[in-house]
DNA sequence: ATATTTTATTACGTCCTACATAATATTGAA
DNA sequence: TTCAATATTATGTAGGACGTAATAAAATAT
């Protein structure tokens, strides 16, 4: 009780069960625990922070939303290390998103594109690079908008996957569910685009990054452009403040 | 009670928090909730959706601790923009983070200051460039280690507000403190740059996107083999599986 | 009648108890 | 020894209770 009070005293803005979570996370930390090691049952943990089970369990639910444990019945709560974007899974899923920040992830997504081509060149191999060339071929061979799009995501998912950076594919993942609302390209659009995947493909062969790049911003011009036309699309509806909309997303469930 | 029961056959490997949370967010979707509306009280919610007051609390706790919503005594529910790098703030400031996942982190750095040069650009002004160019200035009339790398954090910093993405800039800021526990830079190092932040300004004033992230590229050579090196040391404690440290920054508490 | 203080209400924050359930441990039988 | 039945245990869920702070309502004073 009087440790409560105490805690309360210390940090008279902070819930009990933001102050326990935090507790929790430095409990983990302090013992030392590792991967995959089980934290005293749920019980023993309010008796020592000095709370009750129901503020532990809310603490713990915080924690699991986080991507920090895993419960499961009897058996306890196990550490899991936090996949970075995970909880970015929940945040994007649920249609929820402002404005301001589909912006900022489609961007995001151009960016990323951009930088990544020197870890696409760090772990190239002759294998991988035979995937692009044989998806290559599949579109120069395609004829249907829907097939083509497909492979269109297909290798830029190749890409991510090249970088080595588990959390990168992850991230992309989830930007390919998000962004097939204004769908990447069209079947018509493949003409236009300045430098195709069958140059890029080629670059990765034998060029370096520097040139990659260069090459991969000029295949993305489009999107880049499309990038603009949203802005300027929602700047409009932009009223800001109390009644902005959350739900970007109406239809989708 | 029979809606738990459905809701339990019909998923039966999640339990009913993660269903409430779910459930909250499509009640939130389907009643087009707008940002800083109040949503129904605790009580009322369980009612709702057929479940009792402490699962919609555990619920609720996990969408505060996502960012979706803000509660205060007596006022209720409210409903908050989710701020896309908000959540990582917690996870990285645990100090929980795995060997993989700080490798990504620093490769995802070096990838938005790569990637983000279009954007740069795309809103540069000379108000902005004045401001680096001080930094430079300084930087170089500077002879403190201390101080310089200071000036150093400053001048990424501002160009990544530049680039006029908060959640970009946001994430840099969280990365800042990631990092400055391997330095990002140090006095002596300064003069082996093969491009200096002297060049990034003539660039960001004469340049075009292309040929800053060329110079950029090269600027970061430095940290690019400081990465691979870090990849090495950490390569050979790499366990995997059961007994992996979380911990990484023990001191940090 | 307006403004200020006091009271009352309400909804969140916290605690306690109870019990169902599933996973584990233990015991017992073949 | 192996397998089945039982007991135990920790999480999952429910309901009730009460303190407290923020708000609303009422009462008082100016």
């Amino acid at each position: 009780m009087t440790a409560i009070v105490e805690r309360i005293d210390q940090e008279c803005n902070i819930s009990l069960v933001e102050q326990t979570q935090k507790d929790i996370l430095k409990y983990i930390s302090d013992h030392d625990y590792k991967l995959n090691s089980v934290l005293p049952k749920e019980q023993e943990l309010a008796d020592t922070l000095g709370v009750s089970r129901v503020i532990v369990r809310e603490a713990l639910s915080s924690l699991r939303a986080l991507g920090f444990i895993e419960t499961k019945r009897k058996k306890g709560t196990v550490l899991i290390a936090p996949k970075i974007f995970n909880v970015l899974k929940v945040i994007l899923g649920s249609g929820l998103l402002g404005r301001d920040a589909i912006k900022d992830l489609y961007e995001l997504r151009l960016i990323l594109e951009l930088g990544m081509a020197d870890f696409i060149f760090r772990y190239r191999n002759e294998q991988d690079i035979a995937y692009l060339q044989q998806i290559v071929e599949n579109e120069e061979k395609c004829t249907e908008s829907d097939e083509f799009r497909e492979l269109d995501i297909k290798f830029h998912s190749g890409l991510y996957q090249m970088s080595q950076n588990k959390s990168l594919v992850e991230f992309q993942y989830l930007l390919n569910g998000l962004f097939t609302l204004y769908p990447p390209q069209t079947l018509g659009e493949r003409k236009e685009d300045l430098v195709t995947h069958r140059t890029l493909v080629k670059l990765l062969r034998k060029g370096n990054p520097d040139a990659f790049r260069s090459a991969m911003r000029l295949h993305l011009e489009n999107q880049f452009n499309r990038q603009e036309q949203f802005l300027q699309t929602y700047e409009k509806n932009s009223l800001e403040g109390k009644g902005e909309s959350l739900a970007l997303f109406d239809g989708k469930r």
